[in-house]
RNA sequence: GUGUCCGUAGCUCAGCUGGAUAGAGCAACGGCCUUCUAAGCCGUGGGUCGGGGGUUCGAAUCCCUUCGGGCACGCCA
């Protein structure tokens, strides 16, 4: 359905007409001064100019041509020239009641539905998530919820690093350790076990201690690039254990990726676009794109409206081995055979927006993506630590997001169990689900509700007081407004029925002026990629719910038309938010 | 050095397709629980929107300049 603003700007361009003015200069935007009027339109200075004349008469026709509106209380010109609006409480209404008979809540989803692949996570194989990729995850999957709301057909790639060094690293230290194990045996012949030998705390302890050493010793470190390359060539043993490695690190990683409401529906990574490597950078040599430069093979990516010099783009190193970009371009090369997606995203640190500029060039330039194939990079922002320096432990380390995520938790269960304000105590296994779900709320609500590509501060003493505009403080009006339906229940009333009569007050009148933007939130969150529009949207609903409850009794109500209207305008505000925060990735419990 | 992003209340941030008295949250202070969950609500104090120019009837918002900070800038990812 068409959005509220769209609406009430259609009106006031129909009075700019009549009044013998340009209806383009009926533009309606919310009031920047809620004391005056709900809505402005500020057409009638933009057009005094034009007419040669002062903008208050031209507010003044323009005024004049509302009186008889259906959309319109009240239109007052005001000097210099505002138009001050104030709706009927009838149409606000009835655009709810409309909004409530559609499907997403008159939301207006594209007309094209597009084929789109997310690329997030980035997780590394064999070292546990930290703090650093929550973000990805979280945003990634955030948005993805989004364009799937929107119509589109999208697929989470979650792109891990499983096949470059690291991997070497790992066997290499594991054949030290265990020189006898039959992966290094070369001459063994049969099958492999199928067990790993290893538990996850070993692999997760192997990898930093070889990253480590292998900086100190560069002994060690040729033994490690000695084994990488005996894994890409393909020797059996190496690639059993490689087998082992992914299957174990996959699990753990699946694990905590559902502790956070994220997942992926490929788990490709770095390995799976290894073997088209080969054919790809011939291609790039054939097609004359690709020469040597410095010893490393390069394509340039240069164009003659950059302000700034664009290195060229890498695809091999003087070394000959490939490089993070050239995993990304042969990656591009297999989603758009095998996918052909109208737009591919990545949704990565923005520190890499150099790098991605370098490989969406590239691909354009040697046909590895179609001309029509939108490449979108979406870089996010440092999380940092309240010294406003990237997020690190107490002690200085990296904090794996496992911890970060029991430290809210366990917080929250805490809370939970000194508010006992309920009737009812909660069951063991309840208060544990309540405060992971509101734990949940706190950290993505903390996450999304800045702008992406933005820095943000992580306090972790603010997140877990959760006040104010926080996650929890949505879910605790979600919880307050199931209870009062409940209560209603309760008491005989056939929730079902309850229907919106009219607005009464300007308490409930603002609640349904605030549900009505629910529509234009969701465009610009679709069309900017940007999940803190909604957050934004969810706190001022939030905020406009809790002003009504203070000032409204519902279930003490004794006028029958209005307790019904109250009660249905309670239903509505706790889905639309319902629906909201599923986008954004959490949900409410029961009670708290 | 080049490019890029940012600088708004004590702190963390909105607002930035130009509009009327610049908004939230936290922190501070003062009210509101015998009545639908006080993780809430209501109120008070607090800002020359980094500085300086310009465009405009009107600038936090657009342009220029300057200062301060973050980040990136060919063999890491």
């Amino acid at each position: 359905m068409e959005k509220l603003l769209d609406c009430i700007s259609e009106e006031m361009q129909k009075a700019f007409e009549k009044a013998g003015y340009n209806p383009d200069l009926g533009k309606v935007t919310v009031s920047n001064r809620p004391d005056l009027c709900e809505y402005q339109c500020n057409g009638a200075m933009a057009g005094a100019k034009q007419y040669h004349c002062a903008p208050i008469q031209i507010a003044q026709k323009v005024a004049e041509q509302c009186s008889d509106s259906s959309v319109f209380e009240k239109v007052e010109a005001v000097a210099p020239g505002f138009l001050n609006i104030t709706l009927r409480g009838e149409f606000v209404k009835d655009y709810v009641v409309t909004m409530t008979k559609e499907p997403k809540f008159g939301y207006a989803t594209p007309e094209k539905q597009e084929k789109i692949i997310i690329d997030y996570g980035g997780p590394n194989v064999a070292k546990p998530l930290h703090v650093g990729h929550l973000r990805s995850a979280i945003i990634g999957q955030s948005i993805k919820r989004i364009l799937r709301y929107a119509g589109h057909e999208v697929i989470g790639d979650i792109h891990m690093g499983d096949w470059g060094l690291q991997m070497g690293l790992i066997i290499n230290e594991f054949g030290i350790r265990h020189p006898e194990s039959v992966y290094f045996d070369e001459s063994y012949t049969g099958e492999y076990p199928a067990e790993a030998p290893f538990e996850l705390s070993e692999l997760e302890e192997i990898y930093p201690f070889a990253s480590a050493k292998s900086k100190e010793d560069p002994e060690y470190k040729e033994k490690a690039m000695e084994a990488t390359a005996k894994l890409q060539s393909g020797v059996r043993g190496y690639r059993a254990l490689w087998h082992h490695i992914m299957n174990v690190s996959v699990a753990d990683l699946k694990r905590n990726y559902e502790n956070l409401n994220v997942d992926f529906e490929r788990w490709n990574g770095e390995s799976s676009v290894h073997d088209v490597i080969p054919g790809m950078v011939e291609d790039m040599k054939k097609g004359g794109h690709a020469y040597i430069s410095e010893g490393a093979l390069v394509v340039d990516v240069k164009e003659e409206t950059d302000t700034k010099e664009v290195p060229p783009c890498m695809i091999l190193k003087s070394d000959g081995a490939s490089l993070y970009n050239t995993t990304d371009l042969a990656t591009i090369k297999v989603r758009t055979e095998e996918d052909d997606p109208d737009e591919i995203i990545y949704v990565v640190d923005k520190r890499q927006e150099l790098y991605f500029t370098q490989v969406f060039r590239c691909a354009r330039k040697t046909g590895l993506a179609k001309d029509d194939t939108k490449l979108r990079f979406l870089g996010f922002g440092t999380m940092n630590g309240k010294d406003g320096k990237p997020f690190k432990t107490r002690s200085g380390g990296v904090m794996r997001l496992e911890y970060l995520i029991k430290d809210i938790y366990e917080e929250m269960y805490r809370k939970i169990s000194e508010n006992k304000t309920d009737d009812a105590a909660m069951s063991e296994e309840e208060a544990q689900e309540t405060a992971k779900k509101i734990a949940l709320s706190a950290i993505i609500y903390g996450d999304l509700s800045n702008q992406a590509s933005k820095d943000y501060i992580f306090d972790i003493e603010r997140f877990t007081s959760f006040e104010g505009d926080t996650g929890p403080y949505l879910l605790y009006t979600m919880v307050r407004i199931k209870s009062i339906l409940n209560k209603a229940k309760a008491s005989g009333i056939d929730v079902d029925k309850v229907c919106l009569q009219s607005a009464y007050g300007d308490a409930d009148k603002d609640l349904m002026k605030q549900m009505a933007q629910f529509g234009a939130c969701m465009e610009s969150a679709v069309a900017e990629l940007a999940p803190h529009k909604i957050c934004a949207f969810l706190y001022d609903l939030a905020n406009n719910f809790n002003h009504f409850y203070h000032e409204t009794k519902i279930l003490t109500e004794e006028d029958e038309a209005k307790k019904s209207s109250y009660l249905a305008l309670l239903k509505i505000t706790l889905s639309i938010m319902e629906e909201s925060i599923a986008l954004l990735g959490f949900e409410a419990p029961e009670r708290m």
